[in-house]
DNA sequence: CAGGTCAGTTATAGGCTCTAACTCAACGGT
DNA sequence: ACCGTTGAGTTAGAGCCTATAACTGACCTG
C-alpha cells in the first residue's frame, strides 16, 4: 500500500474516490442494479465488508453519486452558458439547453440517477439532494434573470407562488415571470431529454436537438 | 381450494390476477424493491418457487405490469376526452392533461414503473412494451387530428422526420404539424408530471395543474 | 515505546432470484 | 372405471446480495 504520498486522511479519501469511480463504472455498464457494495469491493481489491468503512451504507454511496452528478451538470451548464456569453439571450438558452441534453445523452446512467430513485424507500426529499439539484436549477434562473425582453407575466395565482418560491430561496429580485420561464424550461427539457434516453423516440427517427431547441426558444419568445 | 367455478385454466388465471395485484399492492406500499417473488408468493398463501409456475421471472411479471398500466393510464386518457367532446378543443387537450396528470398523482408507483427502468438490464425497447406505449401515444395523436385551427408547421428536417414516422405507423393521413404537437404535448406532460411525482417541486408550493393548464394551452393555441 | 485508532480481514445472519427434484390431485383417453 | 399424463404445488439448495460482529495488525500519538 501506501504507493502515493499521504497520511491516513488522504489515503482514506483516495480509496473513498476509488470506490465511486468504480461505482460509476459498474453504473454504466450494467445499470444501478450491478452497483454492488462486494463486486465494488472487489473491484478495487477489497472485500466486500470493507467498504462498509467509507461508506455507511449503499444508499449513502449513491446519495453521493448523485450530489456529484447534480455538481457535474449545473458546472456543464454554467460552462456553456458562458461561453456563449456573447451570443443572444435566445442564443444563450439554446446553448444551455444543448449543454443539458448532450450531458444526459454522454452519461445517461447517472442522468437516470437523478430523475429516478434508485432505492426501495429512497428519500429524494433528503437535504444534500434537495440542495444539490437547486444548485443546477439556479444556472437556469440566473441566465434567465439577465436583462433581456419581458417575459409575459404568469397567472395571478402561480405569479404568487413563484415570487414567494423565490424569496424564500434568497433571491427575490427574480421576478415572478422569470421563475415561471426557468420552472418551464426546465420541464421540458426534462421531458424531452428523459424520453429520449428511455428510448421513447428511438422508432420516429426524431432529430431532438431541433425539437429541443424549439421548446427551448419558445419558452424565450 | 377452487371456491370458485372453473377449470384448471381458470384457475391458473386467477392465481396469476391474485399475484399481480399482490404486486401491485407491493409497490404501491414499498417500492419495486419490495416487488419480491418470495414475498408475493407469501402473500398469497403460496411459498415462493410456486409463483414461477405463473411467470417465468419476476422480469416478465414486471414486464406484465407496465403493459398494463400503459393499458390503464391509456384508458383514463381515452375517457377524458370523450367526457369532454363538447368542450372546445384546446378544452380537450386540458382534459387531457389533467387525466394525464390525475392518473400519475394517484398512482405514482405505477407511472414510474413506465418512465424510470426498475431493472438491471432492462430492455424498455421490447416489443410489447413499446406496442403499449404507442398505444397511450395513440389518444394524444388522435385528440389533435381532429379538426381544428391548422397547427403552426415545424421546420423542414422535422417535418420530414414526422411524415416519416406517421407513415410507418399507419397514420399517414396525420399531418407533421400535428404529430409535432402530440410530441410536443407528450413530452411537457412527462417533464412536468415526472417532476411533480419525483418531488422537485415539493418546496416551490407551486400549483402544478395551473402550469400544467399553461403549457397545454400553449402547444394547441 | 505503550496505547489507541482504524482500515482491513473472516464468519455469519438473513434476504433475494431462480433451479432441481419430488408429490399428488385432477383431467382425459381407452 | 381405470390409469397415464399433466401441472401446480412443495422442500432443498446454489449463488447472489446488504449489513453486522469479532478479530487482526499496521500506523500515529503521547
Amino acid at each position: 500500500m501506501q504507493e502515493t504520498a499521504g497520511g491516513r486522511a488522504e489515503q482514506k479519501a483516495r480509496t473513498r474516490e476509488e470506490i465511486k469511480r468504480a461505482a460509476l463504472r459498474r453504473l454504466r455498464e450494467g445499470g444501478p442494479g450491478a452497483v454492488s457494495v462486494n463486486a465494488l469491493g472487489k473491484e478495487i481489491g477489497l472485500t466486500g465488508p470493507a467498504v462498509y468503512r467509507h461508506f455507511a451504507s449503499r444508499d449513502e454511496l449513491l446519495t453521493e453519486l448523485i450530489v456529484d452528478a447534480y455538481g457535474d451538470l449545473a458546472a456543464e451548464l454554467r460552462a456553456a452558458v458562458e461561453a456563449a456569453r456573447r451570443r443572444s439571450r435566445p442564443g444563450r438558452v439554446a446553448a444551455l439547453a444543448a449543454a443539458y441534453r448532450a450531458w444526459a445523452l454522454r452519461e445517461p446512467h447517472r442522468y437516470r440517477l437523478l430523475f429516478s430513485a434508485p432505492l426501495p424507500g429512497y428519500d429524494a426529499q433528503s437535504e444534500p439532494l434537495v440542495a444539490a439539484s437547486q444548485a443546477a436549477m439556479d444556472v437556469l434562473v440566473e441566465l434567465l434573470a439577465a436583462p433581456g425582453p419581458p417575459a409575459p407575466a404568469p397567472p395571478r395565482a402561480l405569479g404568487t407562488q413563484l415570487g414567494g418560491w423565490a424569496r424564500r430561496r434568497g433571491v427575490g429580485h427574480v421576478e415572478p415571470a422569470t421563475a415561471l420561464q426557468a420552472v418551464r424550461l426546465w420541464s421540458r427539457l426534462h421531458g424531452l431529454v428523459s424520453l429520449e434516453i428511455e428510448g421513447n423516440f428511438a422508432s420516429m427517427g426524431l432529430d431532438v436537438e431541433a425539437l429541443l431547441r424549439l421548446e427551448a426558444d419558445d419558452v424565450v419568445g
